[in-house]
DNA sequence: AAACATGTGGAGGATGTATTCCGCTTAGAT
DNA sequence: ATCTAAGCGGAATACATCCTCCACATGTTT
């Protein structure tokens, strides 16, 4: 495994500057969503637009760059979660960090639940993620802990329900999600005797709640034409 | 009851253009969702962008004005499940014919979770919903059927979750959503003994739930800046 | 049918964003 | 120290969208 990739070596000030892009660019990403003005990344990053154009010559490009290493630590997730004894206790445990990353993260949340087919490097740690996912589901259900009728896209599903969420209450209920995630949760586990409710997080605050549907209306957040 | 609202009382030709913009906003809002540009509403609608802004000065108001009506509905819905003698079943029937709504139409969806002050009837139907879903969420603990710590703001996220989950899949996997429901009614039932778990809609085939991956980028719907 | 308040449409200015062009600068090789 | 390919920044161009202005049209009333 190669650190960077094989791409044509840069004049080192030009390496720094894409550095930096780089870092901006995750920054912005980060808080922003996927849809901040390029001027602005370039700007933040102290170099002129054409620069990140000349290193990035389309959006794509460059969120695919941003995210190419939280993707890799997404898939190490699920390989974490593989070797986890309980592999219903991994199995949540992945859930409950791919989530939080989406929650930490306005620009992944959205990339998670969106392909950039020619990123490769990007693709190639998602297709990791989703066939270690597939054996974690797999496992977990031979364990008898997850619900015999679930399959993998209800993770895509979580993810995408979780984005909603998250887009909407970040500002004014941030932990709303997990409350999500805990309801999630239960419904797939495969029904136990004695019966059981898992304790859910606290919920957001009427108040909070209000708030959150009052969020303003401005740029948006990685959804269909 | 008022079947129109005390405002001025416009010209004939007036009236009947406005009757249109509302019924070409109402159809582009449901389909594209609530960015579409005012000037394509009132191309469509076979009038001039003046025309447009004179009777909805803000976008705001004009989408107050289209879903007026359907925010009625979604108060009546609750009310109906009131009448329901079977508080829980009347609660699931009401979760249903709300996200039902939201998948029918995409700017209905991000306008449920979503506050207009300035829009007072509107906000009077939200209002009237919200104190019915109190009503009812009591009822069907009282009824032993509702979990207790469930929190009627369960709901909001619900929705927002919804939402999320049809931006993503409303193109390639549109019934995706009825997934998510019955996920999250199963997880908001009160313990059941025996223990019992609810047959899923079918999930989406996994090519169709890569298909929403690949959804374009473009203008965006509903979400916090 | 005349008068006029009401209503109309489209041009156009203001903004925000994407993307390219090009003359100047500089790292790094010799 | 010199040279040059690589890199640079910001102005310029292109476009989408918002929103206003105003000369012209039309329904309504008398």
């Amino acid at each position: 495994m190669t650190t960077s990739a094989d791409r044509p070596a840069l004049r080192a000030d030009a390496e720094r500057n894409r550095e930096r892009i780089l870092a901006t660019a995750r920054r912005m990403f980060a808080e922003h969503g996927l849809d901040v003005p390029m001027e602005d990344v370039a700007r933040q990053a102290s170099v002129g637009v054409a620069t990140l154009y000349r290193r990035f010559p389309t959006r794509e490009d460059l969120i695919a760059a941003v995210f190419e290493a939280k993707m890799t630590a997404h898939a190490d997730a699920v390989t974490t979660a593989l070797t986890d004894p309980d592999s219903w206790h991994g199995f949540c445990r992945y859930l409950e960090h791919v989530c939080a990353m989406q929650a930490e993260d306005r620009g992944f949340a959205n990339a998670l639940t969106m392909t950039f087919p020619t990123a490769r490097a990007l693709e190639a740690e998602r297709d990791r993620a989703y066939h270690g996912l597939v054996e974690l589901i797999s496992r977990a259900k031979v364990a008898g802990k997850l619900r015999r009728d679930f399959v993998p896209e209800d993770v895509v599903m979580l993810l995408m329900a979780n984005a909603g969420v998250i887009a909407a209450t970040d500002q004014a209920a941030p932990c709303t999600w997990k409350r999500l995630l805990a309801y999630l949760i239960q419904a797939f586990a495969a029904p136990a005797t004695p019966p059981v409710t898992v304790p859910l997080p606290d919920p957001p605050a009427p108040t909070a709640m209000y708030r959150a549907l009052l969020r303003l209306r401005g740029p948006r957040t990685g959804t269909a034409r």
